[in-house]
DNA sequence: TTCCAGGGTAACG
DNA sequence: CGTTACCATGGA
């Protein structure tokens, strides 16, 4: 992945290293996004550090990497290295630092949501309650796709349940007091599935087809995060997802702004976002496309960041 | 028990 | 073309 780690954005200090995002910025509306689901498996929360095992690509080659990510001032984040057998060289640092600064979208400037959201009914409270929030994102193109379809048309609660028993079934983990610490499943291990491995586990057949084809396209490479970035623009790169089977407008809008970073990206059919509306305008139904349309109007190019605070009111 | 869940596809008129 | 049945199971 391209380092997008800005020199005056880190600190090193050998055992650690330390990263300054710009403002706002805050640890702890970051923390009580990932904490959303107990059931969650692809990091582990303790009190105020979150332990995560991470892809380090360095001369060509991926190792895993056990990483703690914490905070001393709720403005800044501190990185510490564990229970690795890894030499963590100043290269390997910054590798890290570079995946965290990416997964914490620290590059993203805020001020003019911010701005713009001071205007907006909707907007306005959320952005003081939320203070800082940034938009989690999930690195690993295969991971958000998945993640997707997983969630298309069941309760989220049953989503984390599918997606634990996926990454426990096929991914790869590290050990470390006693936790199990998980990369997600890799497209060359899902692709040579079966659909009955994933009935077996609840999925049901479509699902389990999609995310078959989808690990086949880009195990052969005929599908990368690369190319899509390559496209260059929003609804070019949507229309290249809708055009995978299994991935209508909602999945493509989703991976779009967890993972290909778009910030006009807008699940605009998303239940939670309906209800997210509903509840805040005390509606007696969930909001209709076109009136969504005409509230999302204002969000102009950052409607990937008003879809992220206003889940948050909800879940 | 019923109804909805961070939708999408394929088969209809 | 727009609309509808179906998927499949967990939670509330």
């Amino acid at each position: 992945m391209k380092n997008t780690l800005p020199r005056d954005g880190w600190s090193d200090h050998l055992t650690y290293i330390k990263l300054h995002p710009p403002e706002p910025f805050s640890f702890t509306q970051a923390l009580a996004y990932l904490a959303r689901s107990p059931k969650e498996c692809m990091y582990h929360i303790e009190g105020t550090r979150i332990v995560k095992l991470i892809p380090v690509t360095f001369h060509g080659s991926t190792e895993h990497v056990l990483i703690e990510v914490s905070s001393e001032t709720d403005a800044d984040l501190i990185i510490r290295f564990m229970g690795t057998a890894l030499d963590v060289t100043l290269e390997v640092r910054l590798a890290a630092a570079a995946y965290v600064w990416d997964w914490f979208d620290l590059s993203m400037d805020l001020a003019p949501f911010y701005e713009l959201a001071q205007q907006d009914p909707l907007l306005k409270n959320v952005v003081s309650d939320f203070n800082g929030l940034r938009l989690m994102g999930i690195a690993d193109l295969f991971e958000a796709m998945s993640w997707g379809i997983i969630g298309q048309q069941i309760n989220l609660a049953f989503a984390y349940t599918l997606k634990s028993r996926l990454v426990e079934a096929f991914g790869e983990s590290v050990e470390w007091n006693g936790c199990k610490y998980w990369i997600f499943p890799k497209p060359e291990v899902i692709a040579e599935l079966s659909t009955s491995d994933l009935t077996q586990l609840q999925f049901t057949g479509r699902k389990a087809e999609y995310l078959i084809g989808i690990a086949k396209l880009m195990y052969e490479h005929r599908l990368t995060k690369e190319e899509l970035l390559a496209l260059g623009n929003g609804p070019a790169m949507e229309k290249a997802l809708v055009q995978l089977r299994g991935i209508g407008p909602w999945t493509a809008n989703y991976v779009l702004m967890r993972c290909l970073r778009v910030p006009t990206a807008f699940p605009i059919e998303d239940v939670g976002l309906h209800n997210a509306v509903k509840h805040l305008l005390k509606l007696d139904a969930k909001p209709t496309l076109a009136y969504l349309r005409e509230l999302s109007a204002p969000w102009g190019d950052y409607k990937s960041y008003a879809t992220f605070y206003l889940w948050r009111v909800l879940y």
